[in-house]
RNA sequence: GCGGGCGUGGUGGAAUUGGUAGACACGCCGGCUUUAGGUGCCGGUGGCGAAAGCUAUGGGGGUUCGAGUCCCUCCGCCCGCACCA
């Protein structure tokens, strides 16, 4: 074998990248009068940690194979990079070493930089930025002045997740199983004055518009899930002993006549003073210290047993006058609906055991319709032992009956509840945007004016949280005076969550050099919404839903164009690089790092091999044996189109098409055909580069018989270009050795429809669904003529034989399948 | 408990609308080339069987001329939510 048709990616690859690079390949501008379609391809942006792992080569992988294809299929392709440079792991590592946290980060930004581009990912370089930087904060403030000044932004004291290990609150989204997402020490309940966004305000619309959007069913139904939308009824229980109206929310009205006790959350602000004066003070003090005091998962496991304790009250339930005792019980949360319910034993599960427990009546009031007696039945009825209006009436109608004549008194109406909580953005860290408001003794908190942006992190000595933010120790940059009314005043010191920074970064690219605004609407309009978007599904509720929320209310102030109304179009969520069935990581040894993998058989190998293992929606194991495949494969596919370049005449396909031409051709067309669709319809990248190792196989000199050179070399070259979205480098070069063009200025090869139909087809032979004999067919042929084909055929003879016929089944094109008895 | 997903050779996976199960690879076996091979090329490879053939998509049942695909049921694994009234 010659050396001069050696594969050497390492020759090759950084050849190419320089091409890119000394060009700007990828460079999109936005004031274009391109008549092209335009395409926005987004993968999201890394949190820049050390050393891009495999997982980074997987996204980015999957992110320029859409936006090659894209580019090649005629449209404008904006496809950029940045990085989401502010956390916690940076500022625990200053704590650590001393190193400030901008330093590391800007470390692995760099590792990133130089990683991505020996990857050779099509990005336009020129919108990239960090969140850390000023410029780019600067505008992270300016939407928070905008949202504050709007009401959406807004500071209150309320019992937050106090993580004690990162010595910082964090949002209910970060709160898995009662832990820190990111410490995994059991979270603390504090209460403390905290900014917070109200995204519940677009509790619907993140809701309603999840229609409007192409994304993964599951994505979708874990934000409903999230969001928590929930329909019924608030209902007024008074207590006349104290003169005091109750409001509770209820999904189940229709129940409301069987209400036999009613129960306060320990944290309802009134239960001690119900108890006062009862005898159940004390008992109520211990119950109600005893369950702040516990840990939160603990008390939320549902198989706990039901405790409580009598409140020594009363309430009336307005639909019958009834008296209900009061008990305060730790199954009942304060954080939902009005931190107190009507509890009906009878038909909900829980209000069963507490009855069961506090030793309390059950009124069954919806008759199952079964005939079942066993209780708690939570399922659909005629009503029973409630009112003559009612009786008899199926509780769904009873429901909207019941809630109008409520709401006819004035004792209740329909109501909406969500789980969905407003977004706690503070953080007493020092490594994130700092928050633009000014807090005076006299005017409150006080936005700094926009003129005064950025509010510039200053640098500290000491970065350890102490139960309150690091910036307060800079004293200098604290003290300021009021915008207002120019008397002393103190600057805010919490820092934003980074969800926040990411939660824009998707529109700052579009415009990313603009100084005067964070974007301007004409850009935004050319782009947005993101077309495909692809990423991790472990932020299918966090980032994804707050991004929506920011859209929406970015949109609603006027910044963005009205039809924005979601950040990204269609979504697509890649599995996980696994090994031996796990995880990759550190400790247990088993990691595959991507600059190992680029050193020994080139990013083309890498990147292909990571698309062809499996769907890249799933999890996939990695093997080092697949991946040495992958780059015999590319080896075969480089050498054979170096030497098909060197050794075949120049000539085009020829007019008059031998057998072997045909069959090459036709092979060449199907696969066209064949990733085209792969690329476009699904993401099935996998089967598209197996459709293009059919294509090579059918080239050897072994298979290709007497395929003209010119027939070879359209082959060859064909099965270069469909694999470049993949393998970007030795695509390019295979492609430019055979036919002197650049593959990433074609256009997408386009099937031959005339190509794709066969003059005769594998006519499959049938007994009874089985299959006997296959036989070559003429393409549509009659019924007839197929039935007597298949006939015709001894090894169906031979089943037919001594059996009636019963039926003949033709598909045509296909198969014939004789039924015989 | 509720919701969603998945289960196919030794391995990763393919089968897009109910129509040839196992494409394409990895691995393995045999052969050729090579001073040598972590190269290249050729052939084989679900199981049983000498063959004809039989059998096979987690188990069982059903619909159908025909089921990996549709329906019922059971088992196993993964993910999300979980006292949300």
């Amino acid at each position: 074998m010659p050396t001069e048709y050696r594969y050497d990616p390492a020759e090759i690859e950084p050849r190419w990248q320089r091409v890119w690079a000394d060009e700007g390949t990828w460079e999109v501008s936005n004031d274009s009068t391109d008549p092209r379609a335009t395409s926005y391809v987004l993968e999201m942006l890394p949190y820049p940690s050390g050393e891009p792992h495999i997982g980074h080569l997987k996204v980015y992988s999957v992110g320029d194979a859409v936006a090659h294809f894209h580019r090649r299929t005629g449209r404008r392709v904006l496809h950029p990079m940045g990085y989401d440079a502010f956390g916690l792991p940076a500022e625990n590592h200053a704590i650590k070493t001393g190193q400030h946290p901008r330093e590391s980060t800007n470390a692995s930004i760099a590792a990133f930089q130089k990683h991505f581009r020996e990857w050779g990912i099509s990005i336009d370089w020129t919108r990239e930025f960090g969140t850390h930087e000023p410029r780019v904060y600067r505008w992270t403030q300016w939407i928070f002045l905008e949202l504050f000044k709007r009401g959406l932004a807004y500071q209150k004291q309320a019992a937050v997740n106090w993580d004690p290990v990162e010595e910082t609150v964090l949002a209910n989204e970060q709160v898995k199983d009662g832990r820190g997402e990111r410490s995994g020490a059991l979270v603390e309940v504090r209460q403390l004055k905290q900014w917070f966004f109200r995204i519940t305000d677009y509790a619907d619309r993140l809701l309603d518009d999840l229609a409007t959007i192409r994304w993964p069913e599951h994505v979708k139904t874990m934000q409903r899930n999230w969001i928590g939308r929930s329909e019924g009824a608030e209902v007024v229980f008074r207590c006349g002993e104290l003169g005091i109206d109750y409001p509770v929310f209820t999904t189940r009205p229709d129940t409301l006549f069987g209400a036999t006790f009613f129960v306060m959350a320990p944290e309802h602000p009134d239960v001690q003073r119900l108890a006062e004066g009862t005898g159940q003070e004390e008992a109520v003090r211990d119950y109600v210290n005893h369950a702040l005091t516990s840990d939160k998962q603990l008390r939320g496991d549902v198989d706990k047993p039901k405790t409580g304790v009598a409140l020594g009250r009363s309430v009336t339930n307005p639909v019958n006058g009834e008296q209900l005792p009061m008990y305060v019980a730790d199954y009942v949360l304060m954080e939902y609906g009005t931190g107190a319910i009507m509890a009906v034993p009878a038909h909900d599960e829980r209000d069963f055991a507490a009855a069961q427990a506090f030793d309390l009546p059950v009124r069954r009031v919806i008759e199952d319709p079964s005939g079942a007696d066993e209780l708690p039945y939570v399922g659909n009825g005629p009503l029973v032992n409630s009112n003559p209006e009612f009786d008899g009436m199926h509780n769904r109608e009873a429901l909207r009956a019941i809630v109008q004549w409520l709401d006819r008194d004035g004792k209740g109406h329909a109501s909406v509840n969500y789980r969905l909580r407003d977004w706690l953005i503070s953080r007493q860290r020092y490594w994130g945007t700092p928050i633009p408001i000014i807090h005076c003794p006299s005017c409150g908190a006080v936005a700094v004016p926009e003129v005064d942006l950025p509010v510039l992190l200053p640098d500290v000595e000491d970065y350890k949280p102490k139960g309150r933010s690091p910036l307060a120790a800079a004293e200098d940059w604290v003290n300021v005076a009021c915008p207002s009314c120019g008397g002393a005043a103190k600057r805010e010191t919490d820092t934003m969550d980074t969800f926040v920074d990411s939660s824009w970064y998707f529109l700052r690219y579009c415009d990313a050099a603009n100084d005067e605004a964070a974007w301007s609407k004409a850009a935004v309009a050319q782009w947005m919404p993101v077309d495909q978007y692809i990423g991790g599904v472990e932020h299918a509720i966090l980032h994804l839903l707050y991004a929506r929320f920011f859209t929406k209310a970015l949109a609603d102030l006027g910044h963005l164009p009205p039809e924005v109304q979601e950040p990204f179009a269609a979504l697509f969520t890649q599995g996980m690089i696994l090994r031996d069935g796990e995880k990759m990581s550190k400790s247990r040894g088993n990691v595959v790092s991507p600059s190992t993998l680029v050193e020994r058989f080139g990013a083309d190998t890498a990147r292909c091999y990571i698309l062809f293992i499996g769907p890249p929606d799933q999890d996939a194991d990695w093997s080092d044996s697949g991946a040495e495949g992958m780059h015999r494969f590319l080896g075969r596919l480089w050498r054979s189109c170096a030497e098909a370049a060197a050794e075949l005449p120049d000539h085009p396909i020829p007019d008059e098409l031998g057998a072997d031409d045909e069959r090459l051709l036709r092979k060449a067309h199907w696969a066209i055909e064949k990733v085209t669709n792969d690329m476009r319809e699904r993401f099935n990248f996998n089967t598209a580069i197996a459709a293009v190792m059919e294509l090579y196989n059918e080239t050897t000199p072994a298979k290709r018989g007497d395929a003209a050179p010119g027939s070879v070399r359209f082959a060859l070259s064909t099965a270069a270009s469909m694999l470049s979205p993949f393998a970007p480098h030795v695509s390019a070069d295979a492609y430019h050795l055979l036919t002197g063009e650049r593959v990433w200025e074609q256009p997408w090869p386009a099937a031959d429809p005339a190509l794709l139909e066969a003059a005769s087809f594998e006519l499959v032979c049938q007994v009874n669904g089985k299959v006997r004999d296959r036989v070559a067919a003429p393409t549509g042929a009659a019924r007839e003529q197929l039935v007597a084909l298949a006939r015709a055929r001894a090894k169906v003879q031979a089943h037919l034989d001594g059996h009636d016929v019963v039926k003949e089944i033709v598909v045509p094109d296909k198969l014939v399948n004789i039924v015989v008895r």
